[in-house]
DNA sequence: GTCGGTGCAAATGCTTTGCATTGAT
DNA sequence: ATCAATGCAAAGCATTTGCACCGAC
């Protein structure tokens, strides 16, 4: 499960599934919540990672869903509009994305060694984009900050 | 100037220009320093800010320098295998790269307004990270933290 | 029956590559 | 002379788009 908190803290509460919320964000557009969609969305959930495009392809054939490419593609944009998943911040060709509604999405932590995501509460960071920002006489716009681990008995 | 250091510890001596250090480095591959890759690395350095293939291209273009696009390409990887400058984590689909060598590049304030990218320093970032992991049972691998801004004035 | 959605295939845009030519030691 | 580098055009690959068909209200 990707929601998940650190230090205690419960910062996250589930009101209701991201179906719901994504059924509800395309009403609100005049768009349609078809089967394809939903299928997009629970293969997304089922990997639970970060993931890329291909990936919720590969898993949706395993699943016997016959869902197009381009779908699937058109779904990704959707659910990032609807602010369910975002991309994330890589160095890779591909775009990958992340579940992130109800959270803040800014810091992560991404193990390299298996490539799950989790999702970390640093308080202290909006005082510090703020107090860089003040320095440079900017405007703050938000931040993301991506810390990089692997298991502690890896070579 | 790309290099910089803060709190007064200099972390960082230039030892050498970026262009021999790219030279050694290819002899040390049995590559040559030819004419147009140093016109590349020349451009690299004058645009002083992140930067994608195709402004490298036009920066040539600007110069009078003619080389090929297949050319700038082959060389901002060379210039990676070597060190000198890096990918960049990104959210937008063409690649970014900025220069590398001999610092580390982790923490960067990004204008959403004109592109430019500055590097900041944050110390307290390294103790962070290592108490997220230490939370989380894992070891510290690294981390990136980008803030984004806009110039105070913005609509 | 009107819209939006889907699938397919074609288009797009960044990047890489094959190949003949060119250049440096 | 040899061996790698260059330029061009073509190929590759992830993603988007045009279009005809389909399905829901």
């Amino acid at each position: 499960m990707a929601l998940q908190t650190s230090n205690g803290s419960t910062s996250i509460r589930i009101t209701e599934p991201l179906c719901a919320v994504f059924r509800r964000q395309l009403k609100a557009e005049g768009q349609k919540y078809t089967p394809e969609r939903a299928q997009v969305l629970d293969a997304i959930i089922a990997l639970d990672r970060i993931f890329e495009a291909e990936q919720v392809i590969e898993e949706l054939r395993q699943r016997q869903h016959r869902v197009s490419k381009a779908t699937v593609y058109r779904t990704i944009n959707l659910l990032q509009d609807a602010g369910i998943i975002q991309r994330v911040l890589t160095e890779g060709d591909q775009a990958q994305y992340q579940l992130a509604y109800g959270e803040s999405p800014s810091d992560t932590l991404v193990r390299l060694d298996t490539r799950e995501v989790v999702d970390i509460d640093v308080p202290e960071l909006a005082a510090i984009a703020e107090r860089v920002c003040k320095d440079l006489g900017l405007r703050p716009q938000g931040h993301k900050l991506q810390i990089f681990a692997v298991a502690p008995n890896d070579s």
